[in-house]
DNA sequence: CTGAAAGCGCTAACAC
DNA sequence: GTGTTAGCGCTTTCAG
């Protein structure tokens, strides 16, 4: 099985230190004679040698590892987010521990702190309705994190998110410059910051254009069943607006839902209809190539994530400003 | 900052054994005091004392982290798998360590060798064109671990595959069923074994039903640059066998694209062309309902990986036979 | 009922 | 050039 240093070190008959420095590649350094360092190499890949991280971790005070919490790694969205972020942070030479709170998000300060109980570097979190206390307590602590998705304004911390008022309003005047008047939105989860912020997007393109705003044009969905409920939102929609002429969705997981329904009911939304959405999802291409689409920079958020981070844990400084990261989501509109 | 059984033991004036004792709950049977058991629970907590797990895991030899390993989290079927391994072995009281080789191929080893390194007491692994020799190694070792979506019939590994043959021969002889005749067989990656093993599924399907097989109905598809590649696989197939009338696909995202490709074509895949594909992806419900699929059980294989490994690690017999399973898929077949 | 001490495998300051 | 030693924070045996 696995040989330590202490059994190269009594097989050469030389001491643990020395094996130690030559496995670190120390050994020109620290002056150790060119035929030791050949026989403590050659008999470590003989061994088969591989070090125990957890040692030197715990003797170092760094594990080289970080922690990533998200709603789900079963959802497209952060599973991409997920890939860039190991990618990143490969690059740096960090390894990831994740841990996604799914349902159950009562657990997902306990999940907070088993991580840096295990003692990862620092953390990465998307955080749903996370009792903030946890995120207050590592501000205390001077624990190294950075938010991504979604913030809360009143903490001092970093995050990395995306301009979501700018993006549906974008969105929004688009449907308006190709002359839709009627513009529902749709949306969920509006527990979350991150979701008025897009309905207030919306709000401020029809304000401007000095269009009315409807309460019958505003949908909300449950979370939980939406494939269920966003029938109902959209059945209500259309019964007290039948010449609705645009709708504008928060997510990209509801537009999926909707385009099913469109598709049900044989809805015109090539020319009748105009869509527009938050993110998206492979399939739009081809089901809706009228969508007009705010991508989430995926990529730019997993990678300013991790760079954050390391920047933060390797600067001698610790005591800099956090970074505030507003990124502009990528537009694709439809003429 | 984070407190240590030192600390606290030393405010006391007790051993650092008692606390330990106490904290891990150990407390009555080791017939602690509850004086001193009340003091040292709520000096913990006043100090919110995080135990080092780290430590902990050095001292124990046991880190309660498994590591996964998966050709791309960003790729939906193993995200999805993904989850379903944290889910089961979070309900263990395991936390996941996870790598993606993305395009990478090369590093896959490193990888392993990296978990290992870091004391993951076992591992899951996707393997892809992962050098043998790294699992040879762990065989030799004894380190636990499992093979999931695809394995070496050669090694003798614990593993958690699909019926490949099977899946592909159903989805075939459905679609010979439905009238069929020509059917074209679309695939890639085909240095895979469960590629070919789906490949031998179709080829079985028509031979029982004395069809033949045609060079010219078999399409492959470049992995690296699928997107583009189809479209000459497809183009191919329509030139040389214009009254093509069925496809099967050996994985999702090549139904996907080819969809895009029919769509874009106006073809009639509703009567004319019949259609089946291994795993899915959530707009084929919108986008083709007559889809024929055969499901990825991503729950099963994922909750059946984490319940192998766990018993292995947990058992105290270690010699047991590795357990070989072969899930079937779930069939979903359109009138 | 509680404590001392060794040990998990590694690093690093300080000898010689 | 190389070794000694203490220490990272925890568990656990053995002694009182």
């Amino acid at each position: 099985m696995s040989s330590s240093l202490k059994d190269i070190a009594k097989a050469l008959n030389v001491s643990k230190t020395t094996v130690s420095w030559v496995l670190a590649n120390q050994g020109d350094e620290r002056k150790i004679s060119a035929v030791t360092q050949e026989k403590i190499r050659a008999y470590a890949k003989e061994m088969g040698y591989q070090p125990n991280l957890l040692a030197k971790s715990l003797s170092e005070g760094t594990s080289h590892t970080l922690g990533l919490i998200v709603p789900s790694i079963g959802d497209e969205f952060y599973a991409q987010i997920a890939k860039e972020i190991e990618l990143e942070a490969k690059d740096y030479g960090y390894t990831l521990t994740f841990c996604s709170s799914e349902t159950d998000v009562g657990r997902e300060s306990e999940m907070i702190r088993m991580l840096k109980s295990k003692r990862v570097d620092g953390l990465i979190i998307a955080p749903t309705k996370l009792s903030k206390l946890e995120l207050e307590i590592m501000i205390e602590e001077k624990f190294p994190f950075v938010l991504i998705d979604r913030f809360f304004p009143e903490l001092d911390t970093n995050y990395v998110i995306i301009d979501n008022e700018g993006a549906c309003e974008n969105l929004v005047n688009w449907l308006i410059h190709k002359g839709k008047k009627k513009i529902a939105f749709v949306t969920t989860d509006t527990h979350l910051l991150v979701m008025n912020k897009r309905h207030d997007g919306y709000k401020k393109a029809l304000t401007e254009s000095r269009l009315p705003i409807l309460l019958e044009l505003y949908g909300e969905v449950k979370r939980n069943e939406y494939e269920t409920d966003i029938i109902n939102v959209l059945d209500k929609i259309f019964r007290q607006v039948p010449d609705v002429d645009g709708f504008c969705f928060s997510t990209h997981y509801l537009a999926l839902e909707a385009l099913r329904y469109f598709y049900k009911h044989n809805m015109d939304i090539k020319d009748k209809i105009g869509l527009a959405t938050l993110h998206t999802t492979p399939s739009f291409g081809i089901l809706a190539p009228q969508m007009n689409i705010a991508h989430q920079p995926v990529r730019e958020i997993g990678r300013n994530a991790v760079h954050i981070l390391v920047n933060e844990l390797e600067k001698s400084n610790p005591s800099h400003e956090k970074v505030k990261m507003v990124l502009p989501t990528m537009l694709d509109f439809k003429p």
